[in-house]
DNA sequence: CTTTCGCGAATTTTT
DNA sequence: TTCGCGAAAG
């Protein structure tokens, strides 16, 4: 072994070094929180490249732009001086490289060359307009309910053309309808929703058997990461890149798995050693992150999960600090100990960027941030797509992407009247008309204003200076004229649209708000770097707008934790998923909250909400510090709030009760919901025998939902009705019909 | 055509 | 509480 080679296994333990050194064939690296995962991952590229395996044979896919980034940054740190060795290495998110490959193949791929990638938003719009092109009641059909479905089809690789639709009930029979319409919108429009990105390359790889091999030849070597998070598109993407050598190896963690919302397959993880047979599995048990209690209070609340496979992690860190539990009187009064126990910590000597909070949805940063201001603590909230998602900036964009993408209709319908120019919704309507009539796209139609019979001079004329203007960004961008570089184009689209002359005469706060995130807009146009391409010639302005469009539309909140400043992070626990902090708080530590209220009525949905309190509180080196209010007012309502149904579930040794006194003498104890399922037999002292039929977790409470023998049904709150649970073999229900 | 107002519905998590 | 939509006024 030479010495780069031994330096690369520098301090590792014996499941890490054969991780790193196990290069060809299938293999499985079960990596528990604060395993060691980024180092393996890392040690192992740069030893495959100590190997003499050329830096373009190898792949390695990840999830957020900013695992990769890390990724990318910790590999060159391992590289002595000579960076040409990793020139050509691909590190990517999932998204990223997919959207590569679709302007690299779009033939191949049945896409557009110039496509636009629709987000959240402009999806919602073309639902909406689905919905309706469907004949179907949009009252009973929401674009959110309606997208899940679609997306769910996509994930499993069900085109709309495939979608089962004969003899299906009315359900399946109008998704597939809509699906068909969306698809049809989506195709008219020249765009791609996120699920198309993985679908079209996933169909492509499997399907042509050319581009397929190309791919295999060049990428010898591939590297997952996360997973656990991977959904069928995924699955089907990489084992289609894996060629006959199968050299692929993932990364992950079950009990991590926390998109199953969106898809995720926790199976492709769970059955990776039967997909890829005589794959090798390592196993990393020791944990260099976590102190002892924090390491011992996650596992036993992991190991409530059915699906948990058991497992020992240990940590060589020594006990450290018992998780402090602490109850709060409201939000605001939460917020405040959160201050306090930063501040503490800050004069102790933690910098500012090793604490976190965490929560369950973003609406808890509010009050949070609220806090943090005045009690003049630094933060930054890490959600790097709300900045993209606000009004202004989605406008200014939209005119970008109708630039490099004509049939975008999305886009057109935003910014066509926006600032205001004279083109109201009777004119589009008319235009509409027009365009469907002769066969042409909304934006043709626009160019033909003056052939259309139906509309006034006016909007004639408002159109066809709309029309020039496009054309003209259009003309100057795709000129091949250098003179101009992406920022002073979007500056210039900014001002020529009207969007800024439209902010600067009204004067006010929120204007003046929205002129400097224009502003920043540009500077983000200037800071941007383009991707390296494949010959290194000169991009146009229209391919740079592409490819810097390209990179927004696929931000993630957790790639704006910035390492780097000096500030307490609040984030979705989601979003802070591969990260760790010193200290750690989880906020709003209720029931309903964490776990979610939507996940309460279903077992699979309760684990899934479990592994991401995993998630969370494995985030915490030393100090982690759970609360919760005893009411929180949500939606500008106020209600009182239970303990989480996980503090239960934590072993008691780990923790630090603090939250023990109960301010309005509720007398609430958080009950276990274990006992009281459905189905079981109960006695109760006045109301004698019944059977349960329902239990809510309530803020007052858990209630339960008895039908009594004798009473009829009753709704009671289990921790104080003295109710108790009866052996059914001890009272059988013989004879005795129990109406349900 | 544009602006404003009032009502109703809704938010879990995100590439 | 906030957002989005539709209706009515300007």
């Amino acid at each position: 072994m030479s010495e780069s080679e031994h330096e690369l296994l520098n301090g590792l333990t014996d499941a890490q070094v054969d991780a790193v050194t196990t290069t060809d064939g299938p293999l499985l690296v079960l990596a528990g929180p604060g395993s060691g995962k980024t180092t393996v991952v890392t040690r192992r590229i740069a030893w495959l490249l100590a190997q003499g395996i050329p830096s373009w044979q190898l792949l390695a896919l990840t999830f957020t732009n900013k695992a990769a980034g890390e990724m990318r940054d910790r590999v060159d740190a391992l590289l002595p001086g000579a960076s040409g060795d990793r020139r050509g290495l691909t590190i990517m998110t999932f998204h990223g490289f997919c959207a590569r490959l679709l302007r690299q193949y779009p033939d191949e791929a049945r896409v557009p060359s110039n496509y636009s990638i629709y987000d959240t938003t402009d999806r919602r719009a073309a639902l909406k307009q689905a919905i309706r092109n469907a004949g179907l009641d949009s009252g009973n059909w929401t674009p959110a309910s309606v997208g899940e479905a679609i997306s769910q089809c996509k994930n499993r690789l069900t085109t709309a053309e495939q979608h089962d639709d004969g003899g299906g009930d009315f359900y399946t029979r109008s998704i597939g309808r809509i699906y068909r319409e969306y698809q049809a919108i989506l195709d008219r429009n020249g765009a791609l929703d996120f699920n198309d990105l993985l679908l079209k390359v996933a169909v492509m790889l499997r399907d042509d058997d050319e581009t397929r091999q190309a791919l295999q030849d060049r990428f010898r070597y591939l590297m997952i990461d996360e997973y656990q998070d991977t959904n069928q598109a995924q699955f089907v993407i990489a084992s289609s890149l894996v060629g006959p050598q199968r050299n692929i190896c993932v990364v992950g963690d079950p009990d991590q798995s926390i998109y199953g919302w969106r898809g995720a397959d926790i199976s492709n993880i769970l059955d990776f050693e039967h997909q890829f047979s005589s794959a090798k599995v390592v196993s990393l048990g020791r944990n260099f992150r976590s102190t002892g209690h924090i390491v011992e209070a996650s596992a036993g609340l992991i190991r409530r999960n059915a699906s948990h496979r058991e497992r020992t992690l240990h940590t060589e860190l020594g006990d450290g600090d018992r998780v402090v539990v602490a109850g709060a009187a409201d939000e605001h009064d939460e917020a405040r100990q959160l201050v306090d126990l930063f501040r503490d910590q800050f004069m102790a000597g933690t910098p500012w960027r090793e604490m976190a909070v965490l929560y369950r949805i973003n609406a808890l940063s509010r009050v949070l941030e609220q806090a943090f201001r005045d009690g003049q603590i630094p933060y930054v909230v890490a959600r790097g797509t709300a900045f993209y998602e606000r009004a202004e900036i989605k406008d200014a964009l939209s005119y970008l992407r109708l630039v490099v993408n004509p049939r975008d209709e999305v886009a057109l319908r935003r910014v066509i009247n926006t600032p205001p120019r004279g083109i109201g919704k009777t004119s589009m309507d008319r235009v509409e008309k027009y365009a469907i009539l002769n066969r042409l796209g909304l934006g043709e139609a626009i160019g033909n204003a003056d052939q259309v019979p139906a509309l006034t001079a006016r909007a004639k004329a408002a159109l066809g200076r709309f029309d020039e203007m496009v054309e003209a960004w259009r003309a100057d961008a795709d000129g091949g004229s250098l003179l101009l570089d992406l920022p002073d184009f979007v500056s210039r689209v900014i001002r020529e649209s009207g969007l800024e002359k439209s902010l600067r005469t009204g004067a006010s706060e929120e204007d003046i708000a929205r002129l400097e995130n224009l502003d920043e807009l540009v500077t983000a146009a200037a800071e941007w770097t383009p991707p390296p391409t494949p010959d290194d010639d000169e991009q146009t302005i229209l391919q740079q707008v592409a490819s810097w469009l390209e990179s927004i539309a696929l931000v993630s909140d957790a790639d704006m934790v910035d390492p780097e400043n000096g500030s307490v992070t609040l984030m979705s626990l989601h979003a802070a998923k591969g990260l760790e902090f010193d200290v750690v708080a989880m906020a709003g530590f209720e029931q309903g909250l964490l776990p979610h209220a939507r996940s309460l009525e279903d077992d699979i949905e309760r684990e899934e909400e479990r592994r991401l309190c995993y998630v969370g509180m494995t985030r915490a080196r030393r100090t982690l510090h759970l609360s919760h209010a005893h009411r929180r007012t949500v939606r500008g309502i106020t209600e009182r709030t239970m303990p989480s149904q996980f503090l239960g579930e934590i072993p008691a040794d780990a923790m630090d009760r603090q939250d023990d006194d109960d301010p309005w003498g509720t007398g609430i104890t958080p009950v276990s919901t274990a006992d009281w399922q459905v189905g079981a037999t109960v006695r109760h002292p006045t109301f004698g025998l019944g059977m349960i039929r329902r239990v809510v977790p309530r803020p007052r409470g858990t209630t339960a939902t008895v039908e009594f023998l004798e009473y009829g049904h009753r709704t009671l709150l289990v921790a104080q009705s003295n109710l108790e649970i009866v052996d059914p073999d001890e009272h059988p229900w013989e004879g005795i019909d129990i109406p349900i």
